[in-house]
RNA sequence: GGUCGCGUGGCCGAGUGGCUUAGGCAGUGGUCUGCAAAACCAUCUACGGCGGUUCGAAUCCGCCCGCGACCUCCA
């Protein structure tokens, strides 16, 4: 069952056959967060989508280095302040103590949607040192200028000589040229609008700043990822991650400050996640069309009609593929809880399956593994979820014919059912990182104890067609949210 | 204004030259069941508009309409 894993690379537009650099080995940079202030759910859906990635990477037997950053300094607002140190200031904190306090909340809400740590999660401020080395790289290789104690980067001289701006990005230089937006004009220092800084010096009021050949002052944002990841996977490693709204500039320029420092693309393959929508556009705070993921939990906001669980949301973001437009919505939702739970219902009763394969029929097996390999199949065509998970549900439409005995299990071999047993399991807990978070389960089996014990006693009164107990005891059931369904094989509940 | 992308059945969402029943949810009919729920079986609704290329296009090309992203901080 040898498979070929591919990837659509946003540098060529294409799919692209995935070659590690080293045979085994995979270098995985994606840009993390920056923390200033809660994580916003689109953030949620780039990093559950990487998280997939980076799980089936794992699957596929490939030792994986998963470095995500974390940005606590140099991303200037609109009014040129520092969001770090707006935060900090606007709460009367330290800068520091800002980004502890977002880093926090982004890595517990990483472990609501049942995500895995990277395997390194450097900070900006932890590598001013490394920053500084290759602003002077950059000098050094002719690309950057200095203007009063601030460094840029000459984008134009760099085009000219190298050709790679704007390759990731699909802008043309020409169109650079042409670039007449007002606010670009009065950032005079540069010589050109499209030039960025490199290093930035910093006002006499600026809380975060450091000693450097030039100035007191900072990192530019976009220089952060390139030492980092130079760092931390080397000067050319395998898989580049972001937003697609990171892509230019910030991932233009990343690249430009990489080979403008040391002559190297330093990724072979980008991969951009599309942006979630709401009711069919783009999340916004300043127009009220936003979602907090707690708000979406608990169900305390007017998009949506009752709360939702981390994982109805991650399933529901997994049914459509990283690189589309998600549109977040009440009804879909609803769908997605829905399908959900028939999925994980089937999860379960899956593994208590057995099978005397009594007969010679092959063609049930033949079946199975026909979805199984297909499931295999898409993941390994640029990790698409919404049809892996359509094989699995064609699956579930088997593993319930089994259950309900509706269909003939006396075919099914040993062999098969251990292979189906291992897909659900392979799926569901490594690559999608599902649990089932719908049914209470830390009570040490105490619920499940006293719904054996009624469902025993209700059992009784059935065979006594005693049935105004047993519906009491259903309908009561039901009032507290517990489903009880009488089935061939005996009674099974589920939480509503 | 510039760059890029999208428009699929009631909703969400895969798919790219002919054969995918995509899938999930909702709907309809049936089976099962003391009833119910669930499940299973069957089934309905489709490729924004107009042209072109082709034996054949939802899929390629052109134009139009609509939507979105980026160009400024953004996952």
């Amino acid at each position: 069952m040898e498979h070929t894993l591919q990837v659509h690379n946003s540098l060529t537009r294409k799919k692209e056959i995935f070659k590690p650099i080293t045979e085994g080995f995979i270098g995985m940079y994606v840009c993390g967060p920056t923390v200033y202030s809660d994580v916003h759910l689109g953030n949620c859906r780039t990093f559950v989508s990487f998280d997939i990635i980076y799980r089936y990477l794992k699957v596929l037997k490939y030792n994986v280095r998963y470095v995500r950053n974390i940005t606590d300094v140099g991303h200037l607002l609109d009014d040129g302040e520092d969001r770090m140190t707006k935060g900090a200031r606007m709460a009367n904190l330290e800068p520091m103590e800002v980004a502890q306090k977002y880093s926090n909340g982004f890595h517990k809400m990483m472990d609501i949607f049942n995500t895995e740590r990277p395997s390194i999660e450097p900070r900006a401020t932890g590598h001013i040192l490394e920053q500084i080395e290759m602003v002077q790289q950059i000098i050094d290789n002719g690309y950057g200028y200095e203007k009063n104690g601030s460094v840029y980067f000459d984008t134009i001289k760099f085009a000219e000589e190298t050709g790679e701006y704007g390759k990731l990005s699909g802008r043309i230089i020409d169109d650079l040229l042409t670039e007449t937006r007002d606010n670009l004009k009065k950032q005079s220092e540069k010589k050109h609008p499209s030039d960025f800084a490199i290093w930035m010096k910093a006002a006499d009021d600026h809380l975060m700043k450091w000693n450097s050949p030039w100035s007191v002052g900072f990192p530019g944002w976009h220089l952060e990822c390139s030492a980092m990841s130079t760092k931390y996977l080397g000067t050319h490693f395998d898989i580049h991650g972001g937003g697609n709204d990171l892509k230019f500039p910030h991932h233009e320029n990343e690249v430009a400050q990489n080979i403008g420092a040391c002559s190297c693309q330093p990724s072979n393959y980008w991969l951009h996640t599309n942006m979630l929508l709401m009711n069919g556009r783009k999340m916004s705070k300043s127009d009220g069309n936003t979602i907090s993921p707690e708000e979406l939990f608990t169900g305390d906001s007017v998009h949506v009609s009752k709360g939702y669980s981390p994982m109805v949301v991650k399933f529901f973001m997994l049914q459509s593929h990283y690189r589309s437009t998600l549109d977040l919505t009440d009804d879909a939702l609803l769908a997605a809880e829905k399908g959900y739970k028939r999925l994980m219902e089937a999860h379960k009763n899956l593994k208590k399956i057995t099978t005397e394969n009594t007969s010679n029929s092959d063609s049930v097996n033949e079946e199975i593994q026909k979805y199984i390999t297909a499931a295999y199949a898409d993941m390994n065509d640029d990790f698409n979820t919404p049809r892996a998970l359509s094989q699995l549900f064609a699956l579930v439409s088997i593993i319930n014919g089994f259950v309900d005995g509706k269909r003939d299990i006396s075919g099914l071999s040993q062999e098969t059912l251990e292979s189906l047993q291992s897909t659900f399991s392979i799926f569901m807990d490594d690559i999608f990182g599902l649990k089932n978070d719908l049914e209470s389960g830390d009570n040490n089996g105490l619920v499940e104890g006293l719904m054996d014990l009624i469902i025993d006693i209700r059992q009784k009164a059935r065979e006594n067609k005693d049935w105004g107990t047993s519906d009491q005891v259903r309908d009561k059931m039901k009032e507290l949210n517990i489903v009880l369904k009488d089935g061939a094989e005996g009674t099974s509940w589920t939480m509503k």
